[in-house]
DNA sequence: ACTGAATTGTGAAAAATATCACGACTTATT
DNA sequence: AATAAGTCGTGATATTTTTCACAATTCAGT
């Protein structure tokens, strides 16, 4: 919408950023170098600079960052004032992973209803998160933009399908299935398998001291 | 090793050309155009050719690709005929997801060692994988050179360490630490917080119809 | 055989990303 | 006040990745 100059690259890196500034200022550290916050997140230090440049001169030459006003800074910037409310489509183990996870300790981020076609599962609470009928799904959706799909591939694109029809904006996608959207909708793919395999492959393929 | 003149992001997308490779080969599918592919994994079809090309002419002119070859080919390119044995480290829900994932279906891939500190899950099997005790991690771990990290944050560097000692060579890191390693190890990050926080930046700051 | 439609493989161009390297500025120390 | 050490912001450059666009080739139909 507004800042469509930052590159997507940059953009990506942005929440590794904020965890670990909010990691240094619960230690209580006042201040922070590229050079420092490279050596945490593992990003080149020049790589840092230019990522944080693109919003302007927040540091000090011969100083480094405030870590505060960063943090600051990066809140606003990452919409940490107002929270994102967040479906999660199958409690499978991968499912349960995410709902036992508190998005809310370092992001604005809530998991405030999941859905599962198991009768067991159907009713229960599973880390504060109530489970409904995925057969309910188009009742219970409302006013949630963003999903987790975390159901069996086969389930993957029919389940999309209804989302898309409630209006959904975005989608993080773990099934294997590439799942097909009109192109207004956003759709992030993690794929376990193919991370694992390309992992080996690097280790194969590669030699040492390769980057990333 | 050999063949390092493959660029990295055309590696990355070799597992997922497999994948789908399979599934054609096993629909009964003879033959396959880039364009086609293109539209199963959502990779511009001038990507996949130029992807393909770096392994020689696989195809033909006019005709698109033989999958049976196409598949005979990445078989032996990643490596599909020797298995690769694998440890995860961390029993909680997101290490249950990998145990209950056949690797071996589409993948040379098998975790045969899994390890918590939960003395309710030392001794189990899960998904036919024994769970050992973390403790023994030193002994149990003889010549596996691939490792999923599912521990918990503040685990992970240590649990890294000693994975380094045993003479570990890749690691899949789930945690949201970003481990330290020698570097000759690669070490590859999945951050789900991360992933979901970006998706909804990206949701909230760039125009839609946007790729990837 | 010929024609038209389909499709590859790739040179060249464009776009995106990462890195180098240094002037300018800040802080701390003497 | 001067000096030294540290650090940012960024122009320039290098590297990586994607995309365009088209000659060459293949296949299918007549």
């Amino acid at each position: 919408m507004d800042q469509n100059k930052i590159p997507q690259a940059t953009a990506k890196r942005l929440p590794l950023y904020y965890r670990f500034l909010n990691n240094l200022n619960q230690q209580g550290k006042k201040r922070v170098s590229s050079k420092e916050l490279s050596e945490a997140v593992k990003v080149d230090s020049a790589t840092i600079r230019r990522d944080f440049s693109y919003f302007g001169a927040l540091g000090k030459k011969g100083y480094g960052y405030n870590v505060e006003y960063l943090l600051g800074f990066f809140r606003s910037t990452l919409d940490q004032h107002e929270v994102t409310e967040v479906a999660l489509i199958g409690v499978g183990n991968l499912g349960t992973a995410f709902l036992h996870y508190n998005f809310m300790k370092n992001n604005n981020i809530r998991i405030t209803t999941a859905f599962d076609a198991d009768t067991e599962k159907v009713g229960t609470d599973i880390g504060g998160v109530p489970v409904y009928d995925i057969h309910h799904l188009e009742e219970k959706l409302d006013d949630i933009k963003v999903a987790i799909l975390t159901v069996p591939a086969v389930e993957a694109q029919v389940i999309t399908d209804k989302l898309v029809e409630k209006g959904i904006s975005g989608i993080l996608n773990f099934t294997p299935a590439r799942i097909s959207v009109p192109k207004h909708i956003r759709v992030h793919h993690i794929d376990l398998a193919v991370e694992l395999q390309a992992l080996v492959y690097f280790l194969k393929h590669y030699s040492l001291d390769k980057p990333e």
